[in-house]
RNA sequence: GGGAGCUUAGCUCAGCUGGGAGAGCAUCUGCCUUACAAGCAGAGGGUCAUAGGUUCGAGCCCUAUAGUUCCCACCA
């Protein structure tokens, strides 16, 4: 039985009635059967406090796509979805929160606030979710998680106890960035550097012993209230003599040392570095080296401190104002340069980041970084594009101790005890600790870890680790991780050594990479600039299809792509003709229709789209293998348009209305070809497809659980495909004739058809009829029909008697430039033949296609000839 | 200072392992042909950034150059 469609496509009316009936039907659920091949897509948790957007539109589609894909090939597919915590930006947005209300932190407490994060969470977790849900995300969300959940923390406590006790954790005192803004430190892939214009104050430090000065040059010279040192290079002969010396520094008084140091650059500024260790990663080096006094000059929110009172209070900013004006008061300032340099930002809220002295802990990088160096030389897991393995050599080869602890509540507290007695630390599993020492309650350490540290485990954590659970024996490792260039370095390098050194295994083998989505003008999408488009807008506008559809046509991995309306409306309006010409399909087939499957018999038209259509999917397949996800997207839209809905459903319209057995053939073959195309279209436009397939399918199962088409050999009709293509030759040359001499399709005229290859063309007969505006058609070895309009193809010679229209002059006119076309085709292949490195060089199968291809410009420079000689003759 | 990408039709971009350059949009011409005007049939438009090289053959591989974008980096 058939159903019906209704006469447009309405994606609104169908997509949350497809994706709830995927849902109550357990189409996304991943079963752990043993009889098929796991394929596992982890998703990169977003945030939740975060909306959807362009980013995460692209991110998930082609993670959909992918599983999708793998589940109809019959592969036990999971997908499995959750939201990560993200610690600094969540904890920011209540604090905000909260400030509306009058109220801090500090004020509420920290289990208060904690009760409030919670509440927040549950109800902002949610929303990203459902918009996933938009998109037609098939995610198994029976195993949804949270970076926070009870599982996923007890896989953060594991590892964090398990690294210490190997010495992989360690706590302590060293220089790192931190956001006065956020009051918290950062780890190194946190900071984002920015060019910004500043300046070069040229200082002079007075030597103690009254013989003059050094001058030297600062981009900070508020610092300069923590200077422990004045340093200059070992080799650089016009300091040799004040290495040793003593200064005093202005407006302070204290006394510093001038000391030597290879790390000053003897080129660059007057050679002589203010050495502040307590506020530059350089000079905390050099203070190391030479034992120098750290001296802290700032508040974590970057104020000046008590010790300086004339500056006290004052933020870095006003600070340096108010000390250069001192300094030049004191005939201290030399000059002020122009000097842009870079500065380190916050990447969460753009803060210039201060580099502080503070005790903290780190993760130990080196030994885990070998093992993840290792896995993807020896293609263990491997990147697409491959490029972009090399930012990820670069960043684990460079890589330094990831500072993992943040002054924050909102996260995993780590699990670290002090006993404020004795002094005694312990790392545990345990909530509460008991002092090994003194027997006294310990007190937990009120940092929480790095968001990323706990996202660095989600490969294996969201399975059930540490716990060793069936769902992690099946799935683990996963198959393909999609996500963006700009998280390599955030997210990719930190899963890979935490799969490595927990589980032994990578934690995917292929890291499928994407670029960013930009805006029309090819800017970055942003909050500030307000240049964002929102997808869920966009859905609304013109359906998930579409947006999916765009945002995966013509977009190879690793580029950066940009957002247009045109391609949002061209992947509508294809959404459009795939559904228009299944009302075709539908309307066209009796009430009684048996949706079968492929008749024994075939006519040659019918052999053509079969044998295309197979190749169509041999190759979607193919592309998708290898990731091309876009290159097999282009040969869908060009198969369903172009082949299927501008060629085989006009061949099969005076098939229909002629009835019989060649209308019955003609149907059955036009349901197969759609039910194939809406499969292999499925990964992509999941809502329309599936839609489409319960009117076209009398099969309960859903276009989302059918099996996915594979190369077929009983679809292959070569030779049937190779022959059908001449006559659509034929029909584009009638149609480029009558259209060049401006003859409307409503005036008919016969067409006469001389051709070695008769009993093809016979198979064709009714279609110059309706294609190429044909009154009558003769087909025949030899025919004779003057004053016509001639067309030459390969294999005919085709006239159209319009005597009216005919001009001989222009005729031959147009012929000899055909003839000169034909007559280049000649010569090049000629050319290439008669090459000896070519005959003998190139592949045989080259050489043959070439002679091939000579032949059929021969035969074609024979027919134009014939016509010329033939009018000229007249 | 390192590293990477990009440069192909007026615009936005594809082009998979090297075998006579493609799409969408835009432009022009003709069509309301009972699936679709969100459409149909046709047309025009490209020294594939430049210069060398490898090869029988280069948009694709190699080298340099220019423009452009991005990433990384402790020259104060």
């Amino acid at each position: 039985m058939k159903k019906e469609l209704s006469k447009l496509y309405e994606p609104k009316e169908v997509e949350d009635k497809i994706y709830k009936f995927w849902v109550e039907n357990d189409c996304f659920k991943a079963e752990r059967d043993p009889q098929k091949t796991p394929y596992t897509i982890v998703i990169p948790p977003p945030n939740i406090t975060g909306q959807l957007h362009m980013g995460h539109a692209l991110d998930e589609t082609l993670q959909d796509i992918l599983i999708r894909w793998k589940r109809m090939k019959g592969y036990a597919a999971l997908w499995l979805p959750g939201t990560d915590h993200a610690a600094i930006a969540t904890e920011a947005k209540i604090v905000a929160a909260m400030a509306k209300e009058g109220l801090t932190k500090e004020s509420i407490g920290r289990e208060k606030f904690m009760e409030r994060a919670w509440e927040w969470k549950k109800q902002y977790g949610g929303r990203i979710v459902e918009q996933l849900k938009k998109l037609g995300s098939s995610c198994d969300w029976s195993r949804e998680r949270f970076t926070m959940d009870e599982g996923c923390s007890k896989a953060v406590k594991e590892v964090f106890v398990k690294y210490y006790e190997k010495g992989l954790i360690y706590r302590g005192e060293r220089i790192i960035n931190w956001c006065p803004h956020c009051k918290t430190s950062l780890s190194d892939a946190e900071v984002t550097f920015e060019e910004q214009a500043g300046h070069f104050w040229h200082l002079r430090y007075p030597f103690k012993d009254g013989s003059g000065y050094v001058e030297l040059a600062t981009t900070r010279p508020e610092t300069m209230l923590g200077d422990t040192a004045v340093a200059v290079n070992p080799n650089d002969e016009r300091y040799k003599d004040i290495v040793g010396k003593t200064l005093i520094l202005p407006l302070v008084g204290r006394e510093i040392p001038v000391i030597a140091d290879d790390y000053v650059e003897m080129d660059f500024g007057t050679g002589v570095v203010k050495i502040t260790p307590a506020h530059d990663p350089n000079d905390f080096e050099v203070g190391l080296r030479h034992d120098l006094p750290v001296l802290n000059v700032m508040t974590d929110d970057a104020h000046i401190v008590d010790d300086y009172p004339e500056y006290a209070g004052m933020d870095r900013y006003e600070a340096r104002k108010k000390i250069v004006e001192d300094l030049e008061k004191g005939g201290y300032l030399v000059k002020i340069e122009e000097h842009v340099h870079n500065v380190g930002t916050c990447y969460r809220c753009g803060t210039t980041v201060e580099p502080k002295v503070s005790t903290q802990w780190f993760v130990k990088m080196k030994p885990l970084a070998q093992p993840a160096i290792d896995a993807v030389k020896n293609g263990e897991t491997k990147f697409v594009p491959e490029r972009f393995e090399k930012t990820y050599f670069h960043w684990l080869e460079n890589i330094r101790d990831w500072c993992i602890s943040r002054q924050i509540w909102w996260g995993h507290q780590i699990p670290a005890f002090y006993c404020d007695d004795c002094g005694e630390m312990v790392v545990t599993k345990e909530d509460h600790a008991v002092c090994p020492k003194c027997g006294k309650p310990m007190r937990q350490d009120p940092d929480t870890l790095d968001t990323w540290f706990s996202s660095a485990l989600w490969p294996f954590s969201t399975l059930g680790w540490p716990d060793n659970t069936e769902d992690l024996k099946y799935f683990y490792p996963t198959n393909t991780l999609v996500t963006g260039y700009d998280i390599i370095f955030f997210w990719v390098i930190r899963m890979m050594f935490s799969g490595l050194e927990n589980m032994g295994k990578v934690p995917f083998d292929t890291v499928l990479i994407h670029g960013l989505v930009r805006d029309a003008q090819g800017r970055k999408m942003s909050k500030s600039l307000g240049n964002g488009i929102d997808p869920l807008e966009e859905i609304d506008k013109y359906g998930a299809d579409a947006l999916r559809f765009m945002l995966a046509t013509g977009n190879a991995p690793g580029n950066d792509m940009r957002y247009t309306d045109e391609k949002v409306k061209a992947s509508r309006n294809f959404a459009n003709k795939l559904w228009n010409a299944s009302r075709y399909v539908l309307m066209n087939l009796p009430e009684d229709f048996k949706f079968g499957g492929l008749p024994e018999e075939l006519n040659i038209e019918d052999k053509w789209i079969v044998s295309s259509f197979n190749r169509l999917a041999k190759e979607v397949n193919d592309n998708l293998e290898s990731f091309e996800l876009g290159v097999a997207v282009a040969k869908l839209y060009d198969f369903i348009w172009d082949v299927y809905c501008d060629w085989y459903i006009e061949l099969t319209k005076p098939r229909i209305a002629a009835g019989g057995k060649t209308a019955e053939t003609a149907q059955d073959v036009l349901v197969f070809v759609l039910q194939g195309m809406l499969k292999l279209l499925h990964p992509f436009m999941p809502f329309i497809t599936e839609e489409i397939w319960s009117a076209v399918s009398e099969d309960d199962v859903p276009c989302i659980l059918s099996k996915f088409p594979e190369y077929d050999e009983k679809l292959n009709f070569e030779t049937e495909e190779k022959q059908f293509g001449k006559i659509i030759e034929a029909i584009k040359g009638i149609r480029n004739r009558r259209s060049e001499m401006n003859v409307p399709p409503s005036k008919k005229a016969a067409v006469h058809i001389e051709t070695a290859e008769t009993e093809i063309f016979e198979q064709g007969r009714m279609f110059f009829e309706r294609l190429a505006s044909a009154s009558e058609i003769e087909i025949a070895e030899k025919v004779n029909v003057p004053d016509a309009v001639t067309v030459v193809t390969d294999s005919a010679r085709i006239f159209i008697p319009m005597d009216e229209l005919v001009d001989k002059e222009k005729e031959l006119a147009r012929l000899n430039k055909e003839k000169a076309a034909v007559q280049k085709d000649i010569d090049f292949s000629s050319g290439k033949l008669n090459n000896q490195g070519f005959i003998s060089k190139a592949p045989a199968q080259q050489v043959e296609a070439e002679k091939a291809k000579l032949a059929r410009a021969q035969e074609k420079m024979a027919k134009i000839e014939q016509s010329i000689n033939a009018i000229r003759n007249s």
